[in-house]
DNA sequence: GTCTATAGGAAGATAGAC
DNA sequence: GTCTATCTTCCTATAGAC
């Protein structure tokens, strides 16, 4: 009899690590299948639009958590020196200090750009308002405070990348460490 | 008859287009037929060992464009404020001003990673070094001149990012402006 | 150097039994 | 919910004519 299915959120944890690691187009149903330990018949159980479901499905989950996690900091009345901090520890989570890559930078390449760039633009667009809101709480003028919290999203990706591509997580965890400076310095 | 073919520069660069847009597993023998006019069979001329080949000729160009351009900049008697400008030049040019993806980013994705991993990495730290000797020509320690060109390092990629993910090249271009700051000022 | 044809496999997706 | 079997399409790669 088969064995009751691994939670719903489980699965879609194990989606999300092929999608970082091979980006849309690279993520096989193959390998979907084997990090889920599901079938090909059992993923479009779940996800009946295949991949692109499952696409949606990780973003959707990245974008809860980042719900769920940084918009209660934002709301805070914590002082804007403590919201940074709690923000970097977040984002530190979230990409387990540098080893994790971005979604948002894999699918707007390639076959995903047409599907998910639009998505893509606008989660950019709003954590680029989220910490410009933070940049604002401590003082800098709408304009700067934009500026800034652009600076803090080019560094984020570009610690990533860099981190990623040198195969050493040291860039990105310099850049947690500079991002108070970045926006609120 | 069949016409001379285009130069091998020019082919090389309409693969890197291809590449550049859909990453290495992305780019089909399709897309790269199509892209630069060839049949499969002529690909497989140019390039006996197809695909791997082909992105291996494209990063070998790149890497002979970083050559001639920027090392003359690095070995000439000019100030470190003019080799920065003249090095943000050569790199606003290679990236045509933000709209083009870096090689070194998508080639540490996926599939890809396994082959160009450490060619990818071996580049990055390559050109942390050039940029890191333009930061202690302006008298900054060695220490501080690493973490400041590994800075530019993550700006540049990072602004790659954003720009294609918001579909604007603004952020790339405020990046470049501020290079010299961030590595010398 | 380019063409057509095709091998051989992997891709995404579906159908129907259990 | 999961399984096996299958369909179609696309993929990389090769062979051989011209």
């Amino acid at each position: 009899m088969p064995r009751p299915a691994a939670p719903r959120e489980e699965i879609v944890d194990r989606l999300g690590d092929v999608f970082r690691r091979h980006g849309y187009g690279g993520a096989s149903l193959k390998l979907l299948s084997d990090a889920t330990g599901l079938g090909r018949s059992s993923l479009y159980h779940y996800f009946p639009n295949g991949k692109e479901d499952m696409a949606l499905a990780v973003l959707d989950s990245a974008e809860r958590w980042m719900g769920d996690e940084v918009v209660p900091i934002l709301e805070s009345a914590a002082s804007p020196q403590e919201k940074v901090r709690a923000v970097v520890a977040a984002l530190d989570r979230f990409y387990l200090g540098g080893r994790r890559s971005c979604l948002l930078e894999l699918f707007a390449i390639g076959d995903a750009r047409e599907v998910f760039g639009p998505r893509v633009s606008q989660r950019l667009a709003n954590l680029r308002s989220a910490l410009a809101g933070i940049a604002r709480e401590a003082g800098h003028p709408p304009d700067d405070a934009t500026r800034r919290a652009e600076d803090a999203m080019i560094a984020i990706h570009g610690g990533l990348v860099v981190s990623r591509g040198l195969g050493d997580t040291t860039p990105f965890r310099r850049v947690l460490d500079g991002l108070e400076k970045t926006l609120i310095g």
